[in-house]
Formats: C-alpha cells, structure tokens, sequence
DNA sequence: TCACTGAATTGGTCTGACCAAGACGGACTG
DNA sequence: CAGTCCGTCTTGGTCAGACCAATTCAGTGA
C-alpha cells in the first residue's frame, strides 16, 4: 500500500507541476498541510522531505518554497510524464534523444569490456525481435529491454544509473501508449540482425551505427505513438 | 548549519558506500540508530527516507535493507566522489565521458534552436580561455562553466537535467584537484577559438566535432589531475 | 525435515510540546 | 514620507512517548 506520506507528496508534486504555486513562491506550512491532508506533521515532513530530494522545493527554516522545474532532480521526469493524461510527446522524443546518445558510448565501451557471456545475454534479447512476431506492446519491451541489458552492460556506472533512472520513469508510461504503437516489424528485423552479427563479431563502431539506426527508428515509432494517442484522445474528448 | 538528520544520513551513507554492511543486509533499526546517535527517531527516520530516496537502501516495515550501489540514484554519484580523500579517477572519467556524449547531441540542438543573444552569452563564457592566461582552477572552472552553459542552452530538459546533476555533483571535488591540474592553455586555446567560430557560423556539425576534441583535452586533463593527485597522497602516506 | 504459529521486532503514524531561525508588521528615525 | 530597526509571530527542526500493522524469526508440532 502506498504510505500516507506518498499521497501528500504526490498531491504536491502534482499541484507544483500543474502551476498551482509560482516558483519561490512559499508553500503552504508544514502544520496547514497537515491539517489540509488530514494528517500528523511528520507524515507532512516526509512529504516535503520528498519534495526537497526531487529539487522541487526548497524547504528551510521560515517556510518551504517552490523551485523551477529545470533545477530539479532527474526524477521529475516520471512526474511529468505521468501528469498528464498522456505523455508529452516532446518529452519522450528529448527522453529518447538522450538515450540514443548514452547507447553509443555504452555499445563502444560495451564491446570493449564485456564477457562474451555477458554479449551472449544481450544477443539473447535481440532473439526475440528477429524470430518472433510480437505484437506491438511486447515489441516495445523487448526493445527497451535489449536497450537496458547494452547500458548495464557497460561499465560505467553514471551511465549505467542515468539509464536505468530514465528507463524506470519511461516503462510505466509505455504501457498507456501500447494501443497506438504501430511497429515496423520487418524494419526492425534487418536491424535487430545486424545488431545480432555486430555484437558476434565485436563490431565496436558497427555496433554503435546500428544502433544509432535502431534507435531511430524506435524514437519514430515512439513518436507516432504519442501523436495517434494525443489524436485518440483529442477524438474522445470531442465525442464522449 | 547541517541538521541532525543530514549528519545521520551522511555517516550511513558512507558506512554503506565503504561496505560496512553487505547488500541486503539489515540495517539496525531505526530504535538503535537513535540511540547510537544520540537522536530522536523521528530525526532517523528522515536520515533513512534519504538514504532510501538515494537508493542505497529499502526501508520496508520489519526493515531495512542496503540495495547494491549500481541500483541506486544519480545522486550516489557524489557521495562516492566525496567519500575517498580523493576522487576515483575512474569514476571522473566515465562522467567525462558521459558529459563527452551528452555535449555532442546539446551543441546540435542548440545551435538549431537557441536565440543570437543566448549564443552570444556561450561564447563569452569561451572569451577567457582565448584571451586571458588563466591559472589552473579558473581554467578548469571556466571549462566547466562553458560546457554547462551549452548544456543548458538547449531545450531538451532531460539532457539538462542530467548535466545540473553531474555538474553539481563534480564541482565540490574539484577544488580538490586544482593543486595538481596542469593546463595546456595554448591547446586549449586553438580549441576555443574553433569552438567561438563554430558558435559565430552556426556550423552545428562543426561545433560537435571541435567540442569533442574540447571535451578529450579536458578528460585528459582530469585525468592527469587525479592521477597526480593520487601519486602525491601516496607520498604523503609514505613520508608523512 | 518441514510447515506452522505466535511472540517479539520493526517501520508507519499519531499527539503534543519546545526551541531557534527566518518572516513580518509596526514603531521609530532620518 | 521613506527607510530602518526591533519585537512578535510563524515556521521548520527536534524531541518524547505511544499505538498499530506488517514482517521476522524462533520454537512448536506434524
């Protein structure tokens, strides 16, 4: 069950990013939220405690004030994403932008460190993508499966914790988009080979380009999603 | 002053981070935490909500355990910088190289998008590494400053986000090595001047590929710098 | 040997209280 | 009238002691 403190700071955190506080403005106080929330001060406290590790508030003696969303942590992402009925499309396209930068370094550092039992697992989770016909939600996990497991892979634990940050805040959002992807099958197929026969032979800079390519196509694919399910939406909201 | 709480998460963040608990094991109870530092439970209790929002531990009714570092925030970045007398130099370079990448996809983005004025204010933070003789700390300090600004030019706030984090994270330790940093100003100097150019023409191309070679020049640097470092703490535990 | 049960432990929440650091309004001064 | 200074009020930080529900874990019984 989620902890009473986790409603407060979800509420919060859903008022700050929805525009209900200006920044620096000051927060309602400590004793105020609690009485709002109806709930003890401390479970208040850890809230705002909340508040203050994702860098949206600044809490100090003499009140708790609000902080831009561009100074906050990493972790908003997942609060922006889930905000809205639906994720921003432009979001998730910056999402990917980055991760297709990191999966470069991560492939070439990847091919130079890794086991050959650890590419062997990677090559594993590209089976999938060039055998089966999967349909398109377990299409996009696979893919974001293979795109985690070459990011672990690599050795270098900024990138390795930037990745799996991103990919935890990304995965809860996929699934509402899972009834608007339409996948390229037979695109990725050629790719995911490739992917397959460069990671055999420890291709390092084939590797990344293919990747680059495979991601490419995933960040399109994503974003036809988020459009078709942005139209959905918009058609739902008209004829209700 | 640092509160209670943050002197309590600090000392369990680092009896973590120097593995005096293995992974999954125990932590004592917030009840003897108390005790052992001579504070209430509710100050704990806080100390154990960073440690949890770090990620270096799972507080769970009946306990709580420490999760493996490679699970854990962005943020633990920091602490692992912090935690030895000196930073790893390993660890300083896989962020080198992460920033290296992220800087690559910024110079595009904001060179398609961002204002004359917004440019105009990047290239004069790149203005003292052409024309002044800056010592080591300044020049290291004007580097960073230039490579955040580019960062936070462009308008993909994930990728900014992810630099604030790093950027933060580094520029504590970084003092640290300024004794021990040997600058080739005038390398670095041709460097800048393309990079001023680039930003001049708008060559988008051309700025990722010279902010590369900014970027490996830099890493070298550190990399210098740590080693350095670490050659002269070692001398100072022989001849102390 | 293993599944089960019950007591002890642990985190989650609550009430109520005190202190010191900031915020704020009103009086005082130029 | 504008600006400064000071006392009060609010706010976060910490503390003490208590109860509940979930988890552990040892001891029991099959």
């Amino acid at each position: 069950m989620t902890g009473k403190h986790d409603q407060i700071a979800g509420s919060l955190i859903q008022d700050i990013l929805s525009g209900q506080y200006r920044v620096s403005e000051r927060l309602p106080s400590e004793r105020d939220l609690a009485i709002r929330f109806d709930a003890n001060r401390g479970a208040v406290r850890e809230a705002m405690k909340k508040l203050e590790q994702i860098g949206l508030a600044q809490v100090q003696p003499g009140g708790a004030r609000v902080r831009p969303t561009d100074e906050a942590s990493l972790d908003v992402i997942g609060h922006l994403l889930t905000q809205g009925k639906l994720p921003d499309a432009t979001l998730v396209d910056q999402i990917m932008v980055v991760l297709n930068s990191l999966i470069s370094v991560a492939a070439l550092q990847t091919l130079e460190l890794a086991s050959d039992e650890e590419i062997n697992e990677i090559r594993k989770l590209a089976r999938p993508l060039i055998d089966e016909d999967l349909d398109q939600g377990a299409h996009t996990l696979a893919r974001f499966e293979l795109m985690e497991s070459i990011m672990q892979a690599s050795r270098n634990l900024p990138l390795r914790l930037i990745a799996r940050t991103l990919f935890d805040q990304v995965a809860p959002n996929l699934t509402e988009l899972h009834p608007f992807a339409t996948v390229d099958n037979e695109k990725h197929r050629i790719v995911a080979k490739q992917l397959d026969q460069d990671l055999e032979h420890r291709d390092a800079y084939g590797l990344r380009d293919t990747f680059a390519a495979f991601l490419d196509l995933n960040r399109e694919t994503m974003m036809r999603a988020s459009d078709a399910a942005r139209l959905a939406a918009g058609q739902e909201a008209i004829t209700p």
